[in-house]
DNA sequence: AATTAAACGCAACAATGTTGCAATTGATAA
DNA sequence: TTATCAATTGCAACATTGTTGCGTTTAATT
């Protein structure tokens, strides 16, 4: 029974998830942190919380990874079946909470996670004309 | 007008693609080909090849990167909107030719690409009784 | 206040990918 | 066939991202 503690750190990276819209990258907490501790304990502090369910993991079309908050609100049993939008101007990658792809499986494969994610431009880059 | 060579490195390189069936990394690749060329040599012919449209770059769940081979064979116009499969057991990544999510996205947003990545058990582990 | 496992900082390392530049080579024209 | 020259390569060096070991600090409990 490990007991996980709320330490300074993992508090101020809750509260950069809480204040962003878009998904972050480690090195985008990092900088928000502003040396508050280091990056290594960043990157222990993002392993717990996923393992906590608060936040997730997104791997986006170019390599980058990112992680955003979870969104517990409707379902009880909690998975990450929803899509993901990466746009390609800005870089900002939002979750498309309502967006559920539905797709038909060859038989023999067993489906655990499923990783949807769109790229192309987000309502802010497209009403910008680009 | 760029052309581009049809150079040893590269042809020893397509060559692993066709005897593989299922996508590979830039490391598997290069153990392959048994140090015929430099790793920064490949990393140059994996460019040049995407953007041949001879094959296309996959990002894994877990932030791996892997290169399959595209198949040209039934459309004119070439987009990479299927869907691949990524074992959890074997680690091997295939691409799911035949399997095209459906969705419904919110107003507002140009989906260029899409990303399509499915993980858990292949027929073989499957079959294997993990 | 004492205890103690969780969490931390630091240093070192590993993997992956990029860049600049001089040398080599494939494709083309002479 | 040979000369030409831009495309390609090898090498060295660097950047980024993520991991590990270990001694020290700290949050939560008694």
């Amino acid at each position: 029974m490990k007991t996980t503690r709320n330490t300074a750190a993992k508090m101020a990276v809750l509260e950069v998830f809480e204040k962003s819209k878009t998904a972050l990258s480690h090195t985008e907490i990092h900088k928000q942190l502003n040396d508050l501790c280091d990056r290594v304990t960043i990157y222990r502090i993002l392993d717990r919380l996923i393992n906590e369910d608060v936040i997730h993991k997104i791997s986006n079309l170019d390599g980058t990874v990112k992680y955003a908050k979870c969104n517990h609100s409707h379902q009880r049993v909690h998975i990450h079946n929803h899509a993901h939008f990466s746009c390609e101007n800005c870089h900002e990658i939002t979750c498309l909470e309502n967006v559920k792809p539905s797709y038909i499986m060859p038989h023999n494969y067993k489906v655990n996670e499923i990783n949807f994610t769109l790229s192309g431009l987000c309502p802010n880059c497209l009403n910008s004309n680009i």
